[in-house]
DNA sequence: TTTT
DNA sequence: TTTT
């Protein structure tokens, strides 16, 4: 009925863009959120949230998200489930977010250590995009075994 | 670095009210959340999620809460892991709450539709408490097979 | 950057609709919002808090809301300013709500003792609207000395 | 009954601290939250929102955060009122925060243009702490014509 | 009265 | 100016 989530955490790689069968652009990401009073003797700990995001929203963060970048999620928690291959029902939680907003600029010292380096690079926003795969692969989680449906007429937003 | 949940759904059970080893109250239960544009000619959607709660609050929903009643959460997002018997990595997503509202007294007409039928109950919040467990089972879901680790110095809240 | 508020409370007054020049349905209610530890020795303590919504919702809202009624709000903060027939600037904050949910059916208990009185209004959510005023008035808080300025080309969402 | 707000921004001003009589912490500042499709053809719109905080949350804010910065607030909306010296009841809308998040350090290029210029400051967070007033002044706001009132036992957490 |  |  009412399903809201708010999230401040650093991406633990580069952002994953893929496309549904219909071209509907997806973006998937995990945010490591430090916990409220993870207290100092022991290692930091952090809760690790998978994210989802569709379209232009999708396109936007693939372009300027990447592993260790400080962001804001806003957006809400779907539960998939899906049969692995011992047959077993397994339960996905992950974020739809429907706004991010990206808390550092690439070049203010968070993120990727790389960046910048590579001569053409130049001035602000321009930087290598990820790695595009317009595979018409239905499952943007296939590679980690997680599957998520996606057919076009059963989009989130 | 932040990390807020606010959810407002029905309790697809009555609350699980467990202790610690140590006697700390932890009570369980699912929300049924209904996903926005649910569209009508399929069935109702909803996401289902587990929250947890701790001490005080744990108590209060498991006196206050049942099946069926409408219920405001508000909270943090956390991940769990363990090991399940097939030796795979499991990730639980439960939604540990430090603020509950009820959305329905247990007269208005939502929720147990057994309530009220015991002669004795009568008037306003009087009435029948869960079971409750105090069996040192340091497990609130070991029922469910999914385990959550509770030790006493190692409390969220 | 980001302005996020969820509020959960009662409506001390039946909602008001009105429209812009253009036609846009604008309604607006204030929120009765229950405070955390309002001790119980002094009188209940509550926020009032404005909230605005449009278009649709705007319709909705005054469809199936009324005073007394339990309602859960979505938006983001605005403050607005003007200055007042005095002279001074005064600056007013309202929740422009995109999301809002009706936490009592017309039937469930809170809400106007009336309603369910005159004779033909009978089953589910048929019932009075509230006086829909479509007068080109380009404020929908005049009344109450707080103007807002509501042009076509400059709406909220 | 539930009454969160969470926002990003960036100070407007340096934040203040004062102590209540008995010695409690208050400090304040404005965030300038920029709005969601500020149009790029008109001048950058943001909401200007006065934050309150106290205690030992107080003492961190006036310690760390300087005009200019981003910061992630979170807390609830409060309203207050006062006569003012016309005789007219002004109302005053909060954020009382419990949860301050810095999300610049303070030499990664947001805030204050005059950091590290001072010789002795050197490495880290080491740096001017602002005016601290501690003069029994019973309102924070006074300066600006918004009195609040605090008093020893009516504080809000 | 406002921040980048 | 306020709701239950």
């Amino acid at each position: 009925m009412l399903n809201r989530v708010i999230l401040i955490g650093r991406l633990t790689k580069d952002p994953e863009l893929r496309y549904t069968p219909a071209g509907v652009a997806v973006t998937t990401f995990t945010l490591a959120v430090d916990r409220p009073f993870a207290n100092q003797q022991k290692e930091r700990e952090a809760d690790f949230i998978p994210i989802v995001t569709w379209r232009q929203l999708a396109e936007t963060c693939a372009n300027y998200l990447r592993k260790g970048r400080l962001a804001a999620v806003e957006g809400r928690m779907q539960v998939r489930n899906y049969d692995n291959n011992e047959g077993r029902r397994v339960y996905v939680t992950e974020v739809i977010a429907d706004n991010v907003r990206f808390l550092e600029s690439p070049n203010s010292g968070g993120g990727n250590r790389e960046e910048g380096t590579s001569g053409s690079q130049g001035q602000g926003y321009t930087q290598q995009r990820p790695a595009v795969t317009r595979d018409n692969n239905q499952d943007p989680f296939q590679d980690d075994g997680k599957p998520i449906d996606i057919s076009d007429d059963d989009l989130p937003f």
